[in-house]
DNA sequence: TGATTGTCGAGAATGATTCTCATACTCTAG
DNA sequence: CTAGAGTATGAGAATCATTCTCGACAATCA
Protein backbone atom coordinates (compact mmCIF):
# COMPACT_ATOMS: atom_id res chain seq x y z
CA UNK A 1 0.00 0.00 0.00
CA UNK A 2 1.58 3.10 -0.79
CA UNK A 3 0.50 6.66 0.55
CA UNK A 4 -1.74 7.55 -2.03
CA UNK A 5 -3.85 4.86 -1.55
CA UNK A 6 -4.59 5.61 1.79
CA UNK A 7 -7.58 6.94 2.64
CA UNK A 8 -9.72 7.14 0.05
CA UNK A 9 -13.01 5.19 1.27
CA UNK A 10 -16.17 6.70 1.85
CA UNK A 11 -17.46 5.83 5.71
CA UNK A 12 -19.84 7.38 7.81
CA UNK A 13 -17.81 8.58 9.99
CA UNK A 14 -15.83 10.52 7.88
CA UNK A 15 -18.51 12.41 6.41
CA UNK A 16 -19.69 13.32 9.85
CA UNK A 17 -16.13 14.64 10.41
CA UNK A 18 -16.47 16.68 7.17
CA UNK A 19 -20.04 17.84 7.49
CA UNK A 20 -18.69 19.38 11.77
CA UNK A 21 -15.80 20.98 9.98
CA UNK A 22 -18.18 22.88 7.76
CA UNK A 23 -20.89 23.55 10.41
CA UNK A 24 -18.31 25.08 12.43
CA UNK A 25 -17.65 29.27 11.98
CA UNK A 26 -14.40 29.22 13.55
CA UNK A 27 -11.18 26.75 14.22
CA UNK A 28 -12.10 24.14 16.60
CA UNK A 29 -9.84 21.27 18.25
CA UNK A 30 -10.57 17.90 17.34
CA UNK A 31 -12.20 17.52 21.19
CA UNK A 32 -14.85 20.74 19.99
CA UNK A 33 -15.32 18.94 16.95
CA UNK A 34 -16.04 15.18 18.46
CA UNK A 35 -18.27 16.72 21.13
CA UNK A 36 -20.32 18.31 18.53
CA UNK A 37 -20.66 15.04 16.60
CA UNK A 38 -21.67 13.31 19.88
CA UNK A 39 -24.28 16.29 20.51
CA UNK A 40 -26.33 15.81 17.51
CA UNK A 41 -26.18 12.23 18.06
CA UNK A 42 -23.73 10.79 15.39
CA UNK A 43 -21.29 8.56 17.14
CA UNK A 44 -17.80 8.60 16.02
CA UNK A 45 -14.70 7.72 18.09
CA UNK A 46 -12.34 10.15 19.19
CA UNK A 47 -9.76 8.58 18.00
CA UNK A 48 -11.47 8.44 14.27
CA UNK A 49 -11.68 12.15 14.58
CA UNK A 50 -7.95 12.71 15.30
CA UNK A 51 -7.60 10.41 11.64
CA UNK A 52 -9.90 12.03 9.21
CA UNK A 53 -8.32 15.32 10.63
CA UNK A 54 -5.14 14.21 10.04
CA UNK A 55 -5.91 12.90 6.91
CA UNK A 56 -7.14 15.98 5.55
CA UNK A 57 -4.43 18.12 7.02
CA UNK A 58 -2.36 16.10 4.75
CA UNK A 59 -4.11 16.05 1.70
CA UNK A 60 -4.12 19.79 2.33
CA UNK A 61 -8.04 20.05 2.89
CA UNK A 62 -7.92 21.76 6.51
CA UNK A 63 -5.87 24.35 7.93
CA UNK A 64 -4.02 23.47 11.27
CA UNK A 65 -2.52 26.35 13.83
CA UNK A 66 -2.20 25.95 17.52
CA UNK A 67 -2.68 28.15 20.59
CA UNK A 68 0.16 29.12 22.59
CA UNK A 69 -0.62 26.00 25.21
CA UNK A 70 0.42 23.59 21.64
CA UNK A 71 -3.41 22.73 21.35
CA UNK A 72 -4.31 22.41 17.29
CA UNK A 73 -7.39 23.81 15.44
CA UNK A 74 -8.78 22.87 12.39
CA UNK A 75 -10.93 24.51 9.71
CA UNK A 76 -12.18 23.60 6.50
CA UNK A 77 -10.36 25.86 4.35
CA UNK A 78 -9.44 27.01 0.16
CA UNK A 79 -6.95 25.09 -1.22
CA UNK A 80 -4.42 28.14 -2.28
CA UNK A 81 -1.85 29.48 0.09
CA UNK A 82 -3.17 32.04 2.20
CA UNK A 83 -2.99 32.71 5.87
CA UNK A 84 -5.59 33.61 8.71
CA UNK A 85 -7.32 37.25 10.43
CA UNK A 86 -8.36 35.54 13.78
CA UNK A 87 -10.22 37.45 16.38
CA UNK A 88 -9.43 36.25 19.76
CA UNK A 89 -12.42 36.54 21.58
CA UNK A 90 -14.99 35.08 19.05
CA UNK A 91 -12.53 33.00 16.71
CA UNK A 92 -14.00 33.95 13.93
CA UNK A 93 -11.15 33.60 11.27
CA UNK A 94 -11.05 35.68 8.02
CA UNK A 95 -8.55 34.51 5.13
CA UNK A 96 -6.27 36.94 3.88
CA UNK A 97 -3.22 36.96 1.33
CA UNK A 98 -0.36 38.91 0.85
CA UNK A 99 2.08 38.80 -2.25
CA UNK A 100 4.19 41.73 -0.15
CA UNK A 101 4.68 38.88 2.62
CA UNK A 102 5.14 36.24 0.49
CA UNK A 103 8.21 38.29 -1.53
CA UNK A 104 9.11 39.50 2.03
CA UNK A 105 9.82 36.11 3.05
CA UNK A 106 11.31 34.65 -0.23
CA UNK A 107 13.90 38.15 -0.24
CA UNK A 108 15.34 37.72 2.89
CA UNK A 109 15.54 34.28 2.71
CA UNK A 110 17.79 34.11 0.10
CA UNK A 111 19.69 37.18 1.57
CA UNK A 112 20.72 34.83 4.17
CA UNK A 113 21.66 32.28 2.14
CA UNK A 114 18.53 30.30 2.88
CA UNK A 115 16.31 27.81 0.02
CA UNK A 116 13.16 25.95 -0.09
CA UNK A 117 11.42 28.40 2.84
CA UNK A 118 8.60 28.19 3.39
CA UNK A 119 6.44 30.46 6.19
CA UNK A 120 3.78 30.13 8.75
CA UNK A 121 1.55 33.37 9.33
CA UNK A 122 -0.89 34.06 11.41
CA UNK A 123 -2.88 37.38 12.35
CA UNK A 124 -4.68 37.75 15.80
CA UNK A 125 -7.05 40.52 16.73
CA UNK A 126 -10.08 41.29 17.65
CA UNK A 127 -12.96 41.80 15.32
CA UNK A 128 -15.68 45.14 15.26
CA UNK A 129 -18.03 43.03 16.40
CA UNK A 130 -15.94 41.95 19.58
CA UNK A 131 -14.66 45.61 20.05
CA UNK A 132 -18.73 46.61 19.84
CA UNK A 133 -19.96 44.60 22.17
CA UNK A 134 -17.40 45.38 25.20
CA UNK B 1 2.32 39.17 46.13
CA UNK B 2 1.98 40.79 43.37
CA UNK B 3 3.40 39.64 39.69
CA UNK B 4 5.95 42.13 39.79
CA UNK B 5 7.29 40.92 43.12
CA UNK B 6 7.39 37.19 41.87
CA UNK B 7 10.90 35.88 39.60
CA UNK B 8 13.07 38.35 41.59
CA UNK B 9 15.38 35.73 43.45
CA UNK B 10 18.98 35.04 42.06
CA UNK B 11 19.69 31.41 42.50
CA UNK B 12 21.65 29.17 41.14
CA UNK B 13 19.26 27.35 38.88
CA UNK B 14 17.88 29.91 37.26
CA UNK B 15 21.48 31.28 36.59
CA UNK B 16 22.15 27.86 34.96
CA UNK B 17 18.94 27.38 32.81
CA UNK B 18 20.33 31.08 31.46
CA UNK B 19 23.72 30.26 30.94
CA UNK B 20 22.57 27.05 28.93
CA UNK B 21 20.22 28.42 26.52
CA UNK B 22 23.17 31.13 25.93
CA UNK B 23 25.66 28.26 25.02
CA UNK B 24 22.70 26.80 22.96
CA UNK B 25 23.53 27.66 19.17
CA UNK B 26 19.76 27.05 17.87
CA UNK B 27 16.15 26.54 19.48
CA UNK B 28 15.59 24.05 22.05
CA UNK B 29 12.84 22.30 23.89
CA UNK B 30 13.04 22.23 27.85
CA UNK B 31 13.74 18.91 27.72
CA UNK B 32 17.07 19.52 25.89
CA UNK B 33 18.21 22.40 27.90
CA UNK B 34 17.29 20.27 31.29
CA UNK B 35 19.71 16.99 30.22
CA UNK B 36 22.40 19.73 28.85
CA UNK B 37 22.14 21.01 32.52
CA UNK B 38 22.94 17.15 33.60
CA UNK B 39 25.34 16.50 31.14
CA UNK B 40 27.92 19.32 31.89
CA UNK B 41 27.28 17.80 36.19
CA UNK B 42 24.71 20.59 37.18
CA UNK B 43 21.59 19.60 38.71
CA UNK B 44 18.05 21.07 38.03
CA UNK B 45 14.94 19.69 38.57
CA UNK B 46 12.70 19.76 34.92
CA UNK B 47 10.27 21.60 36.27
CA UNK B 48 12.68 24.42 37.39
CA UNK B 49 13.24 24.44 33.96
CA UNK B 50 10.37 24.75 32.56
CA UNK B 51 9.25 27.51 35.51
CA UNK B 52 11.86 29.16 34.60
CA UNK B 53 11.57 29.30 30.92
CA UNK B 54 7.95 30.43 31.54
CA UNK B 55 9.31 33.00 33.47
CA UNK B 56 11.47 34.70 30.98
CA UNK B 57 9.09 34.27 27.56
CA UNK B 58 6.41 35.82 30.07
CA UNK B 59 8.76 38.76 30.61
CA UNK B 60 9.94 38.21 26.85
CA UNK B 61 13.51 37.64 27.57
CA UNK B 62 13.38 34.30 25.25
CA UNK B 63 11.28 33.35 22.28
CA UNK B 64 8.89 30.37 22.20
CA UNK B 65 8.21 28.63 19.10
CA UNK B 66 6.31 25.21 18.02
CA UNK B 67 7.01 22.67 15.81
CA UNK B 68 4.74 20.60 14.03
CA UNK B 69 3.32 18.44 16.67
CA UNK B 70 3.41 21.02 19.45
CA UNK B 71 6.22 20.85 21.35
CA UNK B 72 7.57 24.03 22.63
CA UNK B 73 11.44 25.70 21.42
CA UNK B 74 13.12 28.25 23.28
CA UNK B 75 15.73 30.64 22.62
CA UNK B 76 17.26 34.17 24.18
CA UNK B 77 16.38 36.53 21.58
CA UNK B 78 16.88 40.51 20.92
CA UNK B 79 13.94 42.00 22.71
CA UNK B 80 12.56 44.19 20.53
CA UNK B 81 10.26 42.68 17.92
CA UNK B 82 11.32 40.54 15.42
CA UNK B 83 10.78 37.16 13.59
CA UNK B 84 12.92 33.91 13.08
CA UNK B 85 14.50 32.26 9.73
CA UNK B 86 15.26 28.72 10.79
CA UNK B 87 17.05 25.97 9.12
CA UNK B 88 14.90 22.89 8.93
CA UNK B 89 18.11 20.62 8.92
CA UNK B 90 20.09 22.03 11.53
CA UNK B 91 18.07 24.63 13.67
CA UNK B 92 20.07 27.64 13.04
CA UNK B 93 18.16 30.55 13.31
CA UNK B 94 18.28 33.98 12.36
CA UNK B 95 16.69 36.84 13.61
CA UNK B 96 15.03 39.18 10.82
CA UNK B 97 12.59 42.07 10.69
CA UNK B 98 10.47 43.65 8.04
CA UNK B 99 9.14 46.90 8.60
CA UNK B 100 6.77 46.00 5.29
CA UNK B 101 5.05 42.62 7.24
CA UNK B 102 4.20 44.79 10.03
CA UNK B 103 2.81 47.49 8.12
CA UNK B 104 1.05 44.82 6.05
CA UNK B 105 -0.69 43.52 9.28
CA UNK B 106 -1.72 46.53 10.37
CA UNK B 107 -3.71 47.36 6.79
CA UNK B 108 -4.92 44.01 6.49
CA UNK B 109 -6.57 44.02 9.78
CA UNK B 110 -7.91 47.78 9.05
CA UNK B 111 -9.12 46.71 6.11
CA UNK B 112 -10.82 43.82 7.93
CA UNK B 113 -12.46 45.90 10.85
CA UNK B 114 -9.88 44.01 13.46
CA UNK B 115 -8.10 46.16 16.16
CA UNK B 116 -5.25 45.38 18.70
CA UNK B 117 -3.69 42.98 15.83
CA UNK B 118 -0.50 41.29 16.48
CA UNK B 119 1.27 38.73 14.90
CA UNK B 120 3.34 35.40 14.95
CA UNK B 121 5.67 35.09 11.66
CA UNK B 122 8.49 31.91 11.29
CA UNK B 123 10.02 30.95 8.29
CA UNK B 124 11.38 27.52 7.74
CA UNK B 125 13.93 26.78 4.63
CA UNK B 126 17.24 25.28 4.21
CA UNK B 127 20.53 27.08 5.00
CA UNK B 128 23.52 27.29 3.13
CA UNK B 129 25.81 25.12 4.72
CA UNK B 130 23.34 22.49 5.13
CA UNK B 131 22.61 22.40 1.32
CA UNK B 132 25.80 22.35 0.94
CA UNK B 133 26.57 19.33 2.82
CA UNK B 134 24.03 17.00 0.69
C1' DT C 1 20.88 35.04 63.47
C1' DG C 2 15.95 34.39 62.61
C1' DA C 3 11.90 35.19 60.41
C1' DT C 4 9.70 35.52 56.16
C1' DT C 5 8.60 33.96 51.85
C1' DG C 6 9.98 32.69 47.29
C1' DT C 7 12.01 28.55 45.12
C1' DC C 8 13.21 23.73 44.41
C1' DG C 9 12.67 18.82 43.39
C1' DA C 10 10.59 14.31 42.97
C1' DG C 11 6.96 12.32 41.59
C1' DA C 12 2.01 12.43 40.75
C1' DA C 13 -1.39 14.39 37.78
C1' DT C 14 -3.10 16.26 33.56
C1' DG C 15 -4.51 16.48 28.96
C1' DA C 16 -4.01 16.13 24.10
C1' DT C 17 -2.80 12.90 20.85
C1' DT C 18 -1.44 8.31 19.22
C1' DC C 19 -1.35 3.39 19.35
C1' DT C 20 -3.29 -1.45 19.70
C1' DC C 21 -5.91 -4.90 17.96
C1' DA C 22 -10.18 -7.26 17.53
C1' DT C 23 -14.27 -6.31 14.97
C1' DA C 24 -17.07 -4.03 11.30
C1' DC C 25 -17.39 -2.11 7.03
C1' DT C 26 -16.22 -0.77 1.81
C1' DC C 27 -15.27 -1.89 -2.42
C1' DT C 28 -14.45 -4.65 -6.22
C1' DA C 29 -13.79 -8.77 -8.80
C1' DG C 30 -16.31 -12.57 -10.29
C1' DC D 1 -25.41 -10.14 -5.76
C1' DT D 2 -21.72 -12.06 -2.97
C1' DA D 3 -17.56 -13.39 -1.07
C1' DG D 4 -12.87 -11.98 -0.13
C1' DA D 5 -9.34 -8.81 0.75
C1' DG D 6 -7.94 -5.23 2.96
C1' DT D 7 -9.13 -0.68 5.03
C1' DA D 8 -11.50 1.78 8.85
C1' DT D 9 -13.36 1.99 13.33
C1' DG D 10 -13.71 2.16 18.46
C1' DA D 11 -12.60 1.51 23.34
C1' DG D 12 -9.26 1.91 26.10
C1' DA D 13 -4.34 1.70 27.01
C1' DA D 14 -0.12 4.09 26.17
C1' DT D 15 2.75 8.21 25.30
C1' DC D 16 4.76 12.37 26.09
C1' DA D 17 5.25 17.14 27.11
C1' DT D 18 3.94 20.03 30.54
C1' DT D 19 1.97 21.40 35.02
C1' DC D 20 0.81 20.71 39.75
C1' DT D 21 1.61 19.35 44.72
C1' DC D 22 3.73 20.00 48.83
C1' DG D 23 7.34 19.30 52.16
C1' DA D 24 12.15 20.84 52.37
C1' DC D 25 15.40 24.37 51.30
C1' DA D 26 17.51 28.81 50.47
C1' DA D 27 17.64 34.07 49.41
C1' DT D 28 16.84 38.33 51.51
C1' DC D 29 16.60 41.61 55.00
C1' DA D 30 16.10 43.58 59.71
Amino acid sequence: MTDSEVGTRSTRQRQAVVSALEEATSFSTAQELHESLRARGTKVGLATVYRSLQRMADAGDVDVIRNDTGEAFYRRCSSHHHHHLICRECGRAVEVSGPAVEEWADRIASENGFSDVSHSLELVGTCNACAAGR
